[in-house]
DNA sequence: ACCATTGGTTAACAAAAGGTAACCGGTTAC
DNA sequence: GTAACCGGTTACCTTTTGTTAACCAATGGT
């Protein structure tokens, strides 16, 4: 039997994860194309269909999140042999775990506006 | 005997409270100074002292996040009369609520730096 | 030949966020 | 008088982030 010792992270390992988390999940777009891979999991989610309905995005700032994405283990890129070529998106079971963090944002955002306004 | 029908928030909705959420607590000090906050509990955390602690801020920047976190009701601000002039700050109950989601950036970027590596 | 669709890339620009350094009034110690 | 401490503010600059529009190659339809 081995004795585990739980390794409690120190104050600034606790800010880098912080970093380390806003920095993969914050900005414009990436909880937005995270959350609609995740609405449209039973379709193909090409790149020129994602761009269409993630209303506002242009496809520099796509193929940019996208890869951001993709290097991080979140989602996968799959290119089909259709004609024309199409690439299909879809979250990773790993990727399904900024889920918990993105309800509790908009949990608390909503509670925020109450709160606020 | 009231029935509440609980209001499902729309998709636009909550991206709206995600991007709300992130407005707050995004960017590079606001955390940084909450938790700074919460850990020194016990002490009068004044302008210079919490300048000095939480290594690298400006004062224009710590002012600036300060009056953001005080607007949105996290923080309290108070003038006292000591000599000379120390304003301190501290926490509110509900900018408690903003823990669980710091904790949860904590744990997924440890985690996700496990992943990686 | 010509146009449309897919999945991008590139360059140039604008906006937002953050950094640096100087300055301010009020006070107190020397 | 002058220097130092407090709690900021201001102007200016750089970096990061995001936008716009043009362009590209490969394929297919008419």
């Amino acid at each position: 039997m081995e004795i585990t010792t739980k390794v409690e992270p120190t104050c600034e390992q606790e800010l880098a994860a912080i970093r380390d988390s806003l920095e993969i999940l914050g900005g414009k777009w990436k909880l937005r194309i995270m959350r609609h891979l995740r609405n449209q999991i039973d379709e193909n989610n090409t790149f020129k269909k994602i761009q269409r309905e993630v209303t506002g995005i242009s496809a520099k700032m796509l193929s940019k999140e996208l890869q951001d994405l993709e290097i991080n283990l979140l989602i996968t890129r799959s290119v089909r042999n259709t004609r024309p070529v199409t690439v299909s998106y879809a979250i990773t079971d790993y990727g399904l775990s900024v889920f918990p963090i993105t309800e509790s944002l908009v949990d608390w955002g909503l509670n925020h506006r109450q709160k606020i306004k």
